[in-house]
DNA sequence: TGAGGCCGCTAATCTGCGTTAAAGCGCCGG
DNA sequence: CCGGCGCTTTAACGCAGATTAGCGGCCTCA
């Protein structure tokens, strides 16, 4: 089960906060965003889909999502996770049709944001905007990173990697206690993710586990051993940037 | 050998204008960022490495570049490809690092662009900001669709894949006559970009010549049957989005 | 003129990973 | 209580693609 408690926008406070410090007056202006309709979306269903025009800036609360893009065979590459906090595509001001498909991979809640009430908060805090291009920034600094998993990392390092990954982000919106956290969505989701087949994505699960890396079980993981982990996966924090300017 | 004949930054004109009409006071504007000074570099030097601070934002006059990413062990991958036209990295703003290296895959010649001077841009055409935005999306969706080639794509439509996009991508800045285009990097640039073993990728170029589906040679390649290509590849252009709003 | 570096190409070998199949488990709805 | 579904796990098999090695051509530079 995911954890539906901690709502609103906590966590964006904490994933802006982290890169530039946010005073009460940014946090209120970011609170409006607040206002708008809460949606909520089941597992395994879209939240866009590629071709659609974008309509929303969309901001999640709650669980999980991925964009992801698929070839008419059926493959498909989950090319992201969304995770609560995360905007999923600030880009709706500049394109004409999205170009991948939004999935939510657990129940989640998010609010939709009109472009006018995103601009709103953009005029009255000007310098949030650079808050927002970093998102941006980060989010295609994360692709590459994939990018170099995909295509250098071998499985057991992709994975490792992975998980460091997702330890970091979602120690930045609070949702890691020590080096738990929950990791609601299936081994099929992470074969697709790491462009492997699910039979060997278990392989290697099963290996991660025998090596002492990780536990994991019922949906949730643990990193027993946090610095061979990074070392397996040959991590460097750096794409992720966390350090203020 | 690259022609580095049609120097300026015409290609730039032709890139952005294909999504959204630039007039005269805009050219006039962007070619503000041509007098600073040119820089030059040669085959398999670096433009900038990982790790280093931002200083310029590049604009590429001639010749072709990458950002890449790199492995402690040496593997390596390619995670793009600068055509003439491009920038390198708007991120400059933002980021107190940059997490990948540019790398030169030819002879190039590009600008380097102080802040300030871009931010003059800027100022006095504000709308440009959208194009420069839109040169930054479609980036990021363009690293999109390399994840899914690499992820899901085999070799060979993989392979298909890359010089399609290279086709359009090149015919947008005036590069390519007819289905021909300058291909003026290696075999082992080409294995790096897309996760291969340079003895496969030189197996999948045969295999693409016995289909009828290119010539290579020179540093030349023609496309033979763009359609069998496009349809090899499963290409759709959306990702591109060179529709205009 | 020769040496060495870069590049394209091919052959032989081996293995990592995809594919297929199937069994077990927990959960839900009827 | 049973059947079905979603998910994890394991086993057997075969192939796609990595690895290693080596050849020949071309260019540059001493």
């Amino acid at each position: 089960m995911t954890t539906l408690t901690a709502a609103g926008i906590e966590p964006l406070f904490r994933l802006l906060g982290r890169y530039m410090p946010l005073d009460e007056a940014d946090r209120a202006a970011l609170s409006v965003l607040e206002v708008g309709p809460i949606c909520q979306r089941d597992p395994r269903h879209d939240i866009a889909r590629e071709g659609e025009s974008p309509s929303a800036v969309r901001l999640l609360v709650s669980g999980w999502a991925c964009p992801y893009k698929d070839l008419p065979d059926g493959r498909r590459q989950i090319v992201g996770f969304f995770l609560p906090g995360d905007f999923c595509d600030l880009n709706i001001y500049i394109l004409r049709e999205i170009d991948h498909s939004i999935g939510a991979l657990t129940a989640v809640r998010y609010y939709e944001i009109q472009p006018q009430q995103f601009q709103a908060v953009i005029d009255e805090r000007p310098h949030l905007l650079r808050a927002l291009l970093w998102h941006e920034m980060v989010t295609s600094g994360i692709q590459r990173e994939w990018l170099l998993s995909i295509g250098q990392r071998s499985p057991l390092e992709r994975l490792a990697h992975l998980f460091v990954e997702l330890y970091y982000r979602l120690q930045a919106v609070g949702l890691a206690t020590g080096l738990r956290f929950d990791l609601p969505i299936t081994q099929n989701h992470l074969a697709e993710a790491n462009g492997l087949s699910l039979v060997h994505l278990n392989r290697t699960l099963q290996e991660m586990r025998r090596e002492g890396l990780i536990e994991l079980a019922d949906r949730r993981l643990r990193i027993t051993d946090l610095d061979r982990l990074k070392q397996v996966a040959m991590f460097n924090s750096n794409y992720l940037h966390f350090n203020r300017k």
